[in-house]
DNA sequence: CATGAATGAGTGTTCATTCAT
DNA sequence: AATGAATGAACACTCATTCAT
């Protein structure tokens, strides 16, 4: 998918996290067109001039603000599916909980936000995030919902639409709060709304004959 | 005697909403920064100087787009709620669908997506459509679950969770169609998304005592 | 030096006086480039439109302005000089207090300033005006400063010098009320001050053997 | 050990300088609204962009023009009046030649007519100038005046019309020349101008007492 | 004659990008 | 590597001018 390796992939690397982690907080906030390349250097305490070492263009600082904030999780979550011994509402709830502490909790929770708001603007990158992140992250959750299934602990379902059911109001919640909710307008606890949610996904989607143990997030 | 409309006075009763059409498609689109007045003027089939014969700036079509997009269905689905005489459950799928074919799946649709993306830029535009449209909507919400709970339908729920548990992947159908899912991403079927988001949901919030009657959408 | 007739010109015959002290005044304020059509046409009362049916365009209202603004003037004092029959200084003494009554007290004081703020994106109205204005006037001070001299009423001077120093206190006057006295900064009485400006000039130029009759503005 | 200047160093304090002498001239010889920033910088040598580093705004820009156009030459003269010991009519003539010399005839020469011009429009900036310039010219008039008028050289005289009177005359010989002398209408040399109203003047004012030793300009 | 909706060229201002230091 | 002064293309906004009514 991305190029291996090159002499400006190597020094990509050596790209200061500041720039990123700056970058990212302006895109989020302001969106793309609306954040300056001063305040990205402002917030990052550097000189305009120094972003043009380690970016190329604006639109190359975007690119390496998506690429960087998730590559460092794309891993994760998949050991989780394959060493989980338990139930698969355990796992449902872990995966969740999961997320929301490496992603949704941190500063990479505007990405979501960033990518919704940008994927017109930047087709190829919105792509990319599908591909990398969004299909993975699927995949994660349909062998989940698969393994419910299979041993009678889910009943019958529409795999591909409960995926994104499923996910939606975890989704929602990191979106909001880099959105409205920054505006104070009205906040809710994370802990309770998930475990509202779990709650009765878990009971919407339990085999008949199965008896859910509600339990909020263990985290 | 009608006063007989001449075809430039119908033209200019009928210019605000041409105007806020194209500039909403094309907010939505590209974002507000990165929409260009000639671009919405064009859309239009107007020159630029003409926008600004029925808006003051850039700023104020954006406050337009909002409010004008959702007045005309501010009243709607209240009376929905009162008039209601079947189950809960139903009056919850019609309320689905009835945003769904009002606001969802038309050119409004976009709002949402718009609103999430430049609440940071706007935030007194975001405080009103929080309070004038999320609000409200929410409120719908509240009284349907709360009416299902009294009448024995729906098991105990933390209703203000609930409520946003229930309408985030409706919102994330609209907010997706106009992202990623414009871009080739991965499209879902509305109807059996939200059949079977109905479906998990229904299930999900059922008193244990309840028979659920699983029902698509009709739509 | 002007056309002598033309379709044209008889209808700058019939246009409004209105469009024209409205476009003066505005002019005098605002300045040419600052002074907006639309704001001209509000002033006069009618739409902007209309003036198109007068005037061919800003720069034709701006020439109007000058020349209809100077015309009705042109002719007067000329005969003055011719039918005095008293003392010159006395005829000095009348030119000014004609100028100021006829063109700086009116709404036609603004045009000096108009003139001088303007000639540079307007040489050749400059030329005009120097021409069918200045020139004239000049020439009934010349007249009358040689009649002086004549005379032995007045002492030997250098007359083309002489006669700018002499008007330069009365147009600083019309200038003053057009600029910075119309912005609050400090205000002078005519009367007293051309009074003292008559009194130290004509004691000025008074032949020494003369006994100059201090006298203020008859007016 | 002074620190070596670079060449871009030096150019960069010269800048300010640079541009609001380019700036008086467009203003001067086009009026504020008629000038147009991209002439301003090309006048300097920079960019359009280069001007809004050092100014905020056109508006900006005016009024930094007149201010440092001003202050430099704010003291000058006050010293002159105090130290002077010869005859009040020699400090008469001082003071408008060095008036001319020091203002009237280099580029700040301008500021009057631009003052006059724009007075409307930056009633602000017209009190300003009016409290720090002309305030503080008519003061070292009126001493002077007054110190004649003490000292018997003087006639009684309503020093404050007096003041303008006299001041008119070197006032608007600057105006001209930026304004309709600069369009080719007939010039007057300063020289004899200024002897010529001297003369006349200070024959004027002088006491009937006194013997006025008739002077040209000793520059 | 009169109107005012519509136009589009022009200008103030911003900001991504460059480069001399 | 780092800076920040300088650039100029791009865009919001204005307003003289036109023309259908």
């Amino acid at each position: 998918m991305l190029p291996i390796e090159s002499p400006r992939q190597r020094r990509k690397e050596a790209r200061p996290a500041e720039l990123l982690a700056a970058a990212l907080e302006m895109f989020v906030e302001k969106g793309f067109a609306a954040t300056r390349l001063d305040d990205v250097a402002k917030r990052a305490g550097v000189s305009k001039g120094t972003l043009y070492l380690y970016f190329d263009s604006k639109d190359a600082l975007f690119k390496a603000v998506i690429q960087e904030g998730i590559v460092p999780v794309l891993q994760q979550g998949a050991g989780m599916v394959e060493r989980h011994t338990g139930s698969s509402a355990d796992l449902l709830r872990d995966l969740i909980a999961a997320w929301w502490q490496l992603i949704g909790n941190t500063h990479l929770g505007g990405v979501p936000k960033l990518m919704i708001s940008e994927a017109g603007n930047f087709p190829e990158i919105a792509t990319y995030y599908y591909e990398n992140v969004i299909l993975r992250g699927r995949d994660l959750m349909r062998r989940t919902l698969q393994r419910g299934i299979d041993q009678g602990e889910f009943r019958a379902l529409n795999i591909e639409q409960a995926i994104d059911v499923i996910f939606a109001p975890v989704l929602m919640m990191a979106i909001w709060r880099h959105s409205l909710g920054a505006c104070g307008c009205g906040q809710h606890d994370p802990e309770s709304y998930f475990a509202t949610h779990l709650d009765m996904m878990l009971c919407g989607i339990a085999h008949p004959s199965a008896t859910v143990q509600p339990d909020g997030m263990h985290s």
